[in-house]
DNA sequence: AAGTCGTGGAT
DNA sequence: TATCCAAGACT
């Protein structure tokens, strides 16, 4: 099979076994999509489906998000992780609302130039909310093209320009968006990164990487929690997003519980620069 | 371009 | 219990 009918076999696949997401709904606005692919950043779709839900009912247009003061957005935001996320979608509902009318870009490169939006999360939003043919390239795909296409386990690091092309070569002159939800669906019910289940996949038989025995891939370096600046800062947000709205705390509370005193408060000065956090009379808050 | 940036479910 | 890792972006 060429690529052409691998793609449709995928598609195929894809709409006798696609999750039925709130975000692929035909009712489901731009702006929905681009929430679920900020939330989706790093955070898996079960974590999301209920904030996403909450987050639309809340503000169902940029305008009404942008509205409200970024503090909101990042106590919205909650226990998703990378907080930054909601304050960058905050800005770039603003300069969707400032500059764009209020509504969310179709154009790749309006998106990528939105606060928080690269090439994975402009492509998708193109993609998914308007139907565009953009190479959507996220770690689902790449692996699934890898594996496939490669023969090799998915690589680290960011994206090379071959691969980008290998994912462009991928792309079929029709259903193109289709093409790019379901082969991210594939990668990320059946060819996933552990335990991947190949007796399930429609395209095994023309797998290279299954071919080859499923050689393992590059061994990520690990990525530590416990004990990290980053822990010192999610303590700090948690405590803040625990106030009351429109409350502040001094810092003694904010960095209380947290074992090391000096890395507590640095992490609160950081957060602090980074604009999640800001000042008041009283103390602290979002 | 390697480091940084949260969180929690699964294994 | 410790490790993995999930629809990345930014510097």
């Amino acid at each position: 099979m060429d690529r052409t009918e691998l793609a449709t076999v995928v598609i195929d696949w894809y709409h006798r076994h696609a999750r039925d997401l709130p975000w692929r709904r035909a009712d489901a606005s731009p702006w929905g999509v681009m929430v679920s692919e900020f939330m989706l950043q790093q955070t898996p779709v079960a974590r999301v489906l209920q904030p996403w839900q909450q987050w639309l009912v809340r503000w169902p247009t940029p305008a009404a998000l942008a509205a409200e003061p970024v503090g909101e957005a990042v106590r919205a935001w909650g226990r998703l992780g990378y907080p930054r996320r909601a304050q960058r979608l905050h800005a770039a509902a603003t300069v969707i609302t400032g500059r764009h009318g209020g509504r969310v870009p179709s154009d790749p490169d309006e998106l990528r130039a939105l606060p928080g939006v690269g090439d994975y999360t402009a492509a998708a939003i193109a993609s998914f909310a308007y139907g565009a043919a953009e190479v959507v390239l996220d770690v689902n795909v790449r692996r699934v093209l890898a594996r496939l296409d490669g023969g090799a386990d998915a690589p680290l690091g960011a994206p090379t320009a071959a691969e980008r092309r290998r994912a462009a070569a991928w792309l079929p002159e029709r259903h193109a968006a289709v093409w790019s939800v379901a082969a991210m669906e594939l990668g990320a019910q059946v060819c996933r990164s552990a335990r991947p289940d190949c007796p399930a996949c429609p395209v095994a038989t023309s797998c290279r990487w299954l071919a080859a025995g499923r050689p393992p891939g590059p061994a990520r370096p690990r990525q530590l929690y416990a004990g990290t600046d980053r822990a010192a800062r999610g303590h700090v947000l948690a405590a803040l997003r625990a106030l009351p709205t429109g409350r502040s705390a001094d810092a003694a509370t904010l960095v209380g519980g947290w074992p090391d005193q000096a890395q507590a408060s640095a992490a609160l000065q950081s957060l602090l620069s980074d604009g999640l956090v800001r000042t008041d009379r009283e103390g602290y808050t979002l």
